[in-house]
DNA sequence: GACGTCACG
DNA sequence: GACGTACGTGACGTCT
């Protein structure tokens, strides 16, 4: 191939100096063969050579130089001392790596340019402006934002390590204004890091809309009379000459003559000498080997080979195999669909679905509350574009109109009923359980059934969400009708009733139509990847199981909790005098930002700004610190935070939860909400109620049986702990669970030699930061030592326990080769970024990783229980003992006086046997059993 | 709607 | 140049 004359010059100007900090804080802290710390070399080296790799692609440089800050002594700190005054020096780590980076880019004989007095920064606008005279195209790459000011037609910018372009679209994306008012922007938000000023209190949102509305920073400074919020008005006219000084600061510089020529950046291929010497002496030996094997019969380039191995990581970080596949195009024609409005239309549909043996359904209501909704009506699909809707409880727009022509709703479920409750005929669902509880609400057990949601939930769990219309778009590329198209929203939103009937139909049978498209294609994955366990034996039967639990709710008392709330009131009004007394002022205490100033500022007390709003942290750790230094303001924001807490999201929220029908509090579970298999619990959430403190405590005993009856809870002791024994194969563990001893005092024993109340306390945080994916770190915060102490237990857990380390190192490759984790019955997790280049992402993957096969292996036996509890509580003569609420490790049931013994006995067995005969664990699972009037006296 | 905070396993 | 220090959730109040 020629070189490319015949295309238009692209010049890449690669800010070195930025990009070795990134590559430093995001890469292992390798070192070289020396020795010495290499790791953003290395990184800097790899970079390097994907660029050059890219020579003769389309896009690719023609021309390429490394621009790096020669000084830190500049014009602007002539102009503002303080300019960069504030950043800390880097790691001495670091500082040995900054030759090293002139001797890689000599090693690939690229020109390297630096100038005194100018930042790096500042070169680069002075080539991009000069090549942009030329009629070149340049791209800038780096991630700095100011940079970005630079940006037109002819310049962008290159993310190298999100592999991600930055252009016009993505600047306004991030500034909400384009590149040419990026400065007026960061001139009014300032910048921590480069200590420019900017202004007090205004932030990017506020900053872009500033620019916006006034056009640059000038017309903002000049028409603060015409800026209504009074704070950022003063603020403005206080911080007027920040503003400009900032803007100065900001502005790029690039009226300076070019240190080397345009014409001598041309990249016209590497020379294999000195960068194999270089390689070779640094000890990168993945570069060096490719540059070997790839030796190219036409150029001396390591060009060829680069290309096709040298993907970059971040843009395939899913491991082959384990996406959801390839977008199968679809066509939907909705005129195609039917309304069925007549006796014989509908008994064709239901011949047809007889017939093949399977039909897709959903079912449309009044509201999405499926415990209280009416049904408006039901849409069938046998086939892809073949689907109907019948339409039985659809009424006019309003009281004047009359209600459309449809069946009586009683003749259609009649004529339904047998269909749903063939055993001959598979009913397919989205979401299924809301529709399995509106038909049971009518006396039809629908059956058998298979659900499109829960079989992408076994799938792909973790690679996003199960929504029908995201699956519609994501699999067929194809947009669903909107709902709030068709209902409207806000005020106007009317209810799927009050729609015109060719509108409903469009809607409704929409849905059928693609969730029978979603099954023909996801069903033939179950098996071929292994998911068919799982579905089968765990998930897609807990429909019908939790469907029946959230029918029929838990009885709450709804005087206890007014009067408690009562109480609450009270108590809060005397915090609220007193906090307000001791701040010498009101303020409002659940305002962050206000508590922050008055603590701060107003009171003085030393505390860090955090965050990147740079408010105040007034979290609980920050206030507990106070409070132990004696401020009593602190003590009293605790005590009104956690009695406005228990009041507005409990004693408040639960009494305005109670069903008026039932007088039951009706929840909702999440199936395919939690990525690990746990189920969520929503409108209200049954799985946060307080336990941990006394006050909250109370609230629990809101919660109580029908008279005659009591509320029994059963809990697996130490699941979590017994799985990882089992999973990880911890000899000791597994003997100390089988000999029912105390598993953190055994820890204690193990880590401290010696056993007290202290040493078994930080045992059993240790015990849970196994579980949750350690880093000595996290572990030293919690322990409130240092992070050598932190590694030193952790090193030694490990030694103690060898198969616990196995354990994560084996899940950590299995996960990064397979893109995903399994528990023990199978059930997928995928973590898409368990290979990312970025460090933060990629270690909370890891981290996720090691807890998803524990945590996911518990949600998997509970949900075996509950699918069996109702059968064996019916054998064993006990049918009127019911099952309620799930809390991840426990279940509550309702209990007829007389029957606890008995009862406890059934859900004990069936819990502590829940992984048979699929799985022998190693481990006995203990359930402690309780029960009492209200679910507080139940533990 | 984003953020901070806090309730649970 | 920033982020975030343990995993998984959901709800509320404030502020923009």
């Amino acid at each position: 191939m020629a070189e490319a004359t015949d295309k238009q010059p692209h010049l890449y100007l690669v800010d070195g100096s930025s990009y070795i900090f990134r590559a430093y804080h995001q890469l292992p802290p390798l070192t070289n063969r020396h020795g010495t710390p290499a790791g953003a070399v290395y990184g800097y080296t790899a970079m390097l050579w994907k660029l050059a790799a890219s020579l003769e692609q389309e896009d690719g440089p023609s021309h390429l130089a490394v621009i790096l800050d020669a000084s830190s002594n500049t014009h602007r700190n002539q102009m503002y001392d303080q300019y960069k005054a504030n950043r800390p020096p880097p790691p001495e780590d670091l500082v040995s790596q900054f030759p090293l980076i002139r001797v890689a880019t000599r090693a690939f004989s690229i020109p390297c340019i630096e100038e005194e007095g100018l930042e790096a920064d500042d070169i680069i606008a002075c080539y991009a402006k000069a090549a942009s005279a030329k009629g070149w195209r340049t791209t800038i790459v780096s991630s700095d934002k100011d940079l970005m000011q630079l940006i037109d037609d002819q310049v962008d910018m290159l993310d190298t390590m999100k592999d991600r372009r930055i252009g016009r679209p993505e600047v306004i994306e991030k500034f909400g204004v384009g590149p040419e008012r990026v400065g007026d922007v960061l001139a009014l938000m300032g910048d921590k890091v480069d200590n420019v000023p900017g202004i007090p209190g205004i932030g990017p949102k506020t900053a872009s809309q500033l620019i916006n509305d006034f056009g640059d920073l000038e017309t903002v400074l000049a028409s603060t009379d015409r800026i209504t919020k009074p704070k950022l008005k003063q603020s403005l006219i206080d911080h007027a000459a920040d503003a400009r000084l900032s803007r100065q600061l900001v502005e790029l510089v690039c009226e300076h003559p070019l240190p080397e020529p345009l014409d001598d950046l041309r990249l016209k291929g590497i020379p294999p000498e000195p960068l194999r010497e270089f390689l070779e002496d640094q000890g990168f030996k993945t570069l060096l080997a490719r540059m070997v094997g790839g030796t190219s019969a036409t150029r001396n380039v390591p060009v060829q080979s680069l290309r096709n191995d040298v993907k970059p990581s971040s843009a395939a970080p899913v491991p082959s195999g384990t996406g959801r596949g390839e977008v199968e195009r679809i066509t939907v024609d909705r005129t195609l669909y039917q309304t069925v409005t007549t006796l014989d239309a509908l008994d064709a549909w239901i011949a047809e679905a007889r017939n093949q043996g399977f039909v897709a359904l959903d079912t449309e209501t009044d509201c999405i509350d499926c415990i209280v909704a009416k049904l408006a009506g039901i849409s069938l699909a046998t086939q892809p574009n073949k689907a109907c809707y019948i339409p039985v409880g659809h009424s006019g727009a309003d009281m004047f109109s009359a209600a459309p022509d449809q069946l009586a709703k009683a003749d259609v479920l009649a004529r339904l009923k047998p269909l749903l409750e063939d055993p001959a005929v598979l009913k397919i669902g989205h979401n299924l359980k809301y529709d399995l509880v509106m038909f049971a609400k009518v006396g039809i057990a629908v059956a058998p059934y298979d659900d499109t949601m829960l079989l992408s939930f076994n799938l792909d769990a973790g690679l996003g969400s199960h929504g029908m219309d995201e699956l519609a778009k994501l699999h067929f590329e194809h947009e669903c009708i909107a709902f709030k198209s068709v209902c409207g929203t806000g005020q106007k939103q009317i209810t799927f009733d009050k729609v015109p009937l060719d509108a409903a139909t469009e809607y409704a049978a929409e849905d059928a139509d693609i969730t029978l498209r979603l099954w023909q294609r996801l069903k033939p994955r179950v098996a071929a990847e292994h998911v068919a366990q799982v579905y089968e034996m765990v998930d897609r039967p807990l429909s019908a199981t939790v469907a029946r639990m959230e029918q029929r709710g838990v009885k709450v008392d709804r005087g206890y909790l007014s009067k408690l709330s009562g109480t609450f009131a009270d108590e809060i009004a005397k915090l609220e005098a007193q906090v307000h007394e001791a701040a010498g002022g009101p303020f409002t205490i659940g305002s962050p930002q206000q508590l922050g100033q008055v603590l701060f500022e107003r009171l003085g007390l030393k505390g860090g700004r955090k965050g990147k709003s740079g408010s105040y942290s007034t979290d609980v750790n920050e206030l507990e610190r106070l409070a132990g230094e004696g401020v009593d303001v602190a003590r009293l924001v605790l005590d009104w935070r956690q009695l406005t807490k228990l009041k507005t999201t409990y004693t408040d929220a639960l009494q305005a939860q109670i069903n008026p029908d039932t007088g039951r509090v009706h929840t909702s579970y999440g199936l395919a909400m939690a990525q690990t298999g746990r189920l969520s619990s929503t409108d209200p959430n049954l799985q946060n109620i307080p336990i941990r403190t006394e006050l909250g405590r109370q609230i629990r005993d809101a919660f109580v049986a029908e008279p005659g009856h009591v509320l029994m809870s059963a809990d697996y002791s130490q699941i979590e702990l017994r799985l990882a024994a089992h999973m990880a194969d911890v000899p000791q563990l597994k003997e100390a669970f089988r000999a029912k001893e105390d598993i953190h005092s055994m820890t204690a024993e193990e880590l401290f030699g010696s056993v007290d109340r202290d040493t078994r306390n930080r045992a059993k945080t240790v015990n849970f930061a196994i579980l949750y994916g350690i880093s000595s770190w996290g572990l030293a915060g919690r322990l409130g030592i240092s992070r050598e102490e932190g590694k030193a237990i952790i090193d030694r857990y490990f030694e103690r326990f060898p198969g616990i380390s196995s354990y994560i190192n084996d899940t950590l490759a299995f996960a990064r080769e397979q893109g995903f984790t399994r528990t023990l019955f199978g059930r997928k997790t995928h973590f898409p970024n368990i290979r990312s280049p970025q460090m933060n992402l990629r270690q909370g993957s890891e981290r996720a990783a090691i807890n998803a096969p524990i945590q996911g292996t518990s949600a998997d036996l509970i949900k075996r229980a509950m699918n069996r509890i109702d059968a064996a509580l019916s054998k064993a003569g006990l049918p009127d003992v019911r099952m309620l609420l799930q809390v991840h490790d426990e279940l509550v049931f309702e209990v007829p006086k007389g029957q606890e013994e008995r009862a406890a006995e059934v859900v004990r067995a069936v819990m502590s046997g829940a992984a048979e005969p699929a799985i022998t664990l190693d481990v006995p699972l203990d359930v402690e059993v309780g029960w009492g009037e209200h679910w507080g006296a139940a533990h």
